[in-house]
DNA sequence: CCATTCAATGTAAACGATTACATCAATCGT
DNA sequence: ACGATTGATGTAATCGTTTACATTGAATGG
């Protein structure tokens, strides 16, 4: 239609010199009446880039990864590239089909929040394509994370309470397959140790999953234990307050009776009565940063693991 | 490394007939030690069509929305489609980006939930590609889409404090662009007009957007009001929550001093003292929906838009 | 006036798959 | 015994870009 090849319309498209003004007037003049579009799967076929970033999540419910992801987006729209937000579920066929979808080059790199699974699988992956690992890490593939010091934040969740005069703390953890869960459960256990409190294994709670009634189920289960603790520390926000919903339909106060801190810092848990003492995790900067490690990655660039830092953050139900 | 021609190869990877046992066996040996995987962008060039759905939501920390897309994902993977999640934040600058997506094939449906940016745009798009609406709908473009009836919802809920003997019936609405929100207010305002109780202009207000804390200067700003309601419809339980805390910051009781129905059911809903009245939408299945509507639709099937049943679900807030 | 240079543009190969059509050898029927 | 049929395989075009290299023509300098 401009009367010109199809390598001076390229040379338009992706605003090479060399293009007179008046051939590259013809032809965006072209572009806009065809409204012609370049066909990106040809483009990348080319090039062998698709500009996309696969993000893996166990779950998209939890308010955590929801905002991690605000950060990856940001960071990776501003960068020109789009993300692929995928769902694990921590469920290894779904996982399988998304690592093909890096290994069919449909994504150019993955920012993975879930190597529970597979573990082999991912560090076969990784050894061909660019991966990192957003919050829980593995260490053994020498694959780069971004992630906080669980440990330190956990044991000084725990030793704030221990402060407060607290003697009988209670963990509901989640499953211990979660590098975070093993890693909170050391800090709390150093914590007590520290103080030379016992550890209570019918004070530690294993939730199987994430959400509010296993929160429920936990701390109905250690109401029933025979020494009751006065004090908890759950390993995440949702758990914590599925907890306190329990604690306050028995008729206990919080935190007179029972005292309760939390993880995370989800929104939610400023909106709770009481409001949720916490252990704050920087997860947008978590998201942004992992978007910026995976992008230098993908062009080749040598990349460093990085651990921010956590904050306790003292409400009301502590 | 099989000894065979690359037709021969394509025809073993894709399952074809008219291939001997025994070069099958040879390529696929191949294929194993090659560690060999076919590369989707020259398979989508060449067959256009990529398998991939593209699913546009304004906010992904709206635990609405993030039901929603469990319902589309389970069906999208049940169906050999995989998701790409795209959060627009209502910015049209993002939404022209993702609509690029599907004009350049890089996916093959897309599934909105935002269509109040850009509606000539959206029904441009929907001229030439599959494009199905979920909850939000515009019936312009006669794009099929799934919904609830919000107006009767709403209608039903302020019945509901009707029937509890409230008079002084405040509404904390979103922005009016969206559809929902309209038609929530006219259910409000005629469950009102249907009682004989009059339409308090200073009794209405609207957040910009959604999150606890718009919910919370609206309640601040409703308790300002001299006349003060003692009943609050909000349409976003978000919304909602944020007002409650509000509401028990100041002293007051609820439902006793002041009653609160939300909307969607999300699951913190049940997790507030007291527990939130709220209408439940089916949100998983309106994503379940929207996925098979969609498929549908790329295959060529002619489908029709459905309005799914809502339900009060009645709890200690009112 | 001619050789040289340079900017603008065109030509054609490449990316990696799919597939219509061509080819070939083996088998079959009469 | 020979053409027809069939199944297995190969050849080459195709999808829509990008880009190395070739070509063209005008401007420049001696």
């Amino acid at each position: 239609m401009a009367g010109v090849s199809v390598a001076t319309v390229s040379r338009v498209i992706n605003n090479r010199k060399n293009v007179s003004e008046k051939t590259r007037n013809k032809v965006e003049q072209a572009i806009r009446e065809l409204h012609f579009e370049p066909n990106v799967l040809a483009r990348n076929l080319r090039n062998s880039e698709s500009r996309l970033l696969l993000v893996l999540i166990p779950s998209i419910s939890n308010p955590f990864y929801t905002e991690i992801i605000n950060g990856i987006e940001d960071t990776a729209i501003e960068q020109g590239y789009n993300i692929l937000l995928c769902e694990t579920d921590s469920n290894p066929e779904r996982e399988a089909i998304y690592f093909n979808l890096i290994r069919n080059r449909l994504a150019d790199g993955i920012i993975i929040m879930d190597p529970t699974i597979n573990r082999e699988n991912l560090i076969e992956l990784a050894r061909m394509h660019p991966v990192v690992q957003c919050s829980e890490f593995d260490e053994a593939g020498n694959i780069s994370y971004v992630t906080i010091d669980n440990e330190l934040a956990a044991y000084q969740a725990v030793k704030h309470l221990i402060k407060l005069g607290q003697r009988k703390i209670a963990l509901i953890n989640s499953d211990e397959r979660f590098l975070y869960a093993r890693e909170r459960r050391r800090g709390y256990e150093k914590a007590l140790m520290e103080a030379g409190l016992p550890i209570e294994t019918s004070w530690i709670y294993h939730t199987g999953k994430l959400g509010f009634e296993y929160g429920q189920q936990a701390m109905r289960s250690l109401l029933n234990v025979k020494n009751l603790p006065t004090a908890i520390f759950a390993v995440s926000d949702i758990l914590a307050i599925g907890a306190m919903k329990e604690i306050l339909s028995r008729g206990l106060r919080i935190p007179d009776d029972i005292a309760i801190i939390g993880f995370d810092k989800i929104s939610f848990s400023n909106m709770t009565f009481p409001t949720l003492t916490t252990v704050a995790q920087p997860m947008y900067a978590m998201g942004s940063i992992s978007a910026k490690m995976i992008i230098n990655k993908i062009k080749g660039k040598k990349v460093e693991s990085i651990i921010l830092d956590h904050e306790l953050i003292i409400r009301n139900s502590t």
